[in-house]
DNA sequence: TTGAAAGCGCTAACAT
DNA sequence: ATGTTAGCGCTTTCAA
């Protein structure tokens, strides 16, 4: 910026003016500056700008993992709206183990991100007191923080869509339905497994019931084990995409009845087609965004608790009648 | 610092040493020094460092869309290595626009990341001779740089593949191959297009060939046109996964023999099962981010042009017959 | 083993 | 409309 100052013929302070498109520079001299700017190559010191400032343009985003289609549609939707406030967005993911987004975060800290967005792996967040007294916003995604923070936050509505779910089955004749689904230790698991149940009612036995990572062989164990049951499940609700595939895998082909969590690509091209209960990820990270950077703005109001709603989707799967007796 | 050093009773620089981990403080004012650490919840600012070492411990990753399967996976490998080297990964997505391109490469550099890997949306890279000049090292993956630009670069070998399934179908009968692709100004869609022509030889018909944007109604259109030439094709090519999913879709059942370039999960499920042209995503990532820290270790041997082989996966489509005449 | 001082490149506050 | 000065929080350099 010096040098850019003795190119032009001016102050340094001249230079930052113009740089920082601050009015009261007359036209010729900006020309000038912006000419030699060129001709330097210079390009502002970011790190200086922002040892001054204290703004760091930037939004810290930890998700589970950016190869799964639904945070990767989350973190695109949230590049969106970060890229849109002229912010920069730096992005990691837990891989689902708790010390991973401890470190994410902190490390995101030590950089001054302006905000956080995350989908937490563990569940004690009491780290984030200390950033969250110094006022840096943070918004949880898709999973609340754990108890003693409270800050905004946006979950799908993962009990009803569970319960949409199973009363979708039940409706077309199903009384026994299992759920396959991740451990009950996740969140929207939990959630998932509450609603199913919720909709069951009396219907409900726990030996319909499977909830363990998403590995072919164990589901391929449970499913076999639930269909030698005496009185065998009908249909299946399966806890979120990557369960409804590796359950789809597992079937081999055999037609049982089922609904799945999450929609996925290539799901209306299946035989048959597979009814999901779809959740939206880009409105997930957009609404998340949106309102971090509403709290950016100065908003001091109340945590917001948003709830997004699903919507089944009937493709074939989900409408196949119990066999005959 | 200054507050931690006060609390510690020592002076700033020894709590710069204890927070860098720099030998010679004496472990019992180390300890006091991490206690009042711990007390007064100090972290370090990194602007600040990064403003006076001028290393920011920072990549930066430019690619089409995150969203993109291909492409996230890509993203993933490419944080698991820069996240071993205790660097901290940028990225952002150019949706296939030069100029946005261009926008996030200048954002990157004005914050002085250390490296680069990207994925070129344009085709005219002479911006990065001020960056490549100051030292700052570029890697090109996917795609290479426009001419006038020599960096170390990870492709993928692209006509080789589409030879490959090419030859697979001419090996089980076919003579009339046709080939749906991206527009060739896309490198990989360019690529695609010259391994397919070159394996048939004498057999290329440019009324087989349809390219452009992967949107269902001109898949359709294409399809519907080449269906009702006088001498149909019997195999299908699909240069890229939209592409094999759009085509799957506009054929709505129709058994039609196809490779696909680009394996896709639920290649297996669907019904014939998709044979399909195997890259490997994360094997980009890590050799690209590979060769990044070879160059920021000091390696300035001549810029490496490495391609990536592929692998076909049969597994029914592309094994179908063509239909008896 | 520890400390003091200089200065990285910029912006904020205050002149002129 | 333009310039001057101080200082952000840290690392580097040099000294004790």
């Amino acid at each position: 910026m010096k040098d850019v100052a003795t190119a032009a013929g001016v102050a340094l302070k001249t230079v930052s003016r113009v740089v920082n498109g601050e009015p009261g520079v007359h036209p010729a001299t900006a020309e000038r500056v912006r000419a030699a700017i060129d001709r330097l190559g210079y390009s502002r010191n970011e790190s200086a700008r922002v040892l001054r400032s204290g703004r760091t343009a930037t939004i810290g985003l930890v998700i589970e993992d950016v190869a799964d289609p639904f945070y990767s549609g989350l973190s695109r939707a949230v590049e969106g709206v970060v890229i849109g406030h002229g912010c920069l967005l730096l992005s990691g993911s837990s891989g689902e183990e708790p010390g991973r987004e401890r470190e994410l975060v902190e490390t995101f800290c030590a950089r001054r991100v302006d905000g956080l967005i995350m989908v937490p792996a563990g569940d004690d967040h009491t780290y984030l007191w200390a950033e969250l007294e110094t006022g840096t916003p943070v918004v949880f995604a898709d999973r609340p923080p754990g108890s003693g923070i409270d800050v905004d936050t946006v979950l799908t509505d993962n009990a009803g869509g569970a319960a949409l779910a199973v009363r979708h089955l039940l409706g077309h004749g199903h009384h026994r339905i299992a759920f396959l689904g991740d451990d009950p230790e996740i969140y929207t698991a939990a959630e998932r497994l509450r609603g199913y149940r919720a909709a069951l009612g009396g219907l409900f036995d726990e030996r319909l019931v499977w909830m363990g990572p998403p590995s072919p062989d164990p589901v391929r164990a449970a499913l076999d084990g639930m269909f030698t049951l005496e009185s065998p499940p009908t249909a299946l609700f399966t806890g979120n995409g990557r369960y409804t595939v590796t359950t789809l895998r597992a079937l081999a082909g055999r037609r049982v009845a089922l609904v799945g969590f999450d929609d996925f690509e290539l799901a209306d091209l299946l035989d048959p087609a597979v009814s999901t209960v779809a959740q939206d990820p880009s409105w997930m990270g957009r609404v998340a965004a949106e309102l971090l950077f509403r709290r950016l703005r100065g908003d001091t109001g109340r945590p917001e608790h948003i709830e997004l709603p699903v919507r089944l989707i009937p493709r074939g799967s989900g409408e196949l009648p119990p066999p005959p007796r």
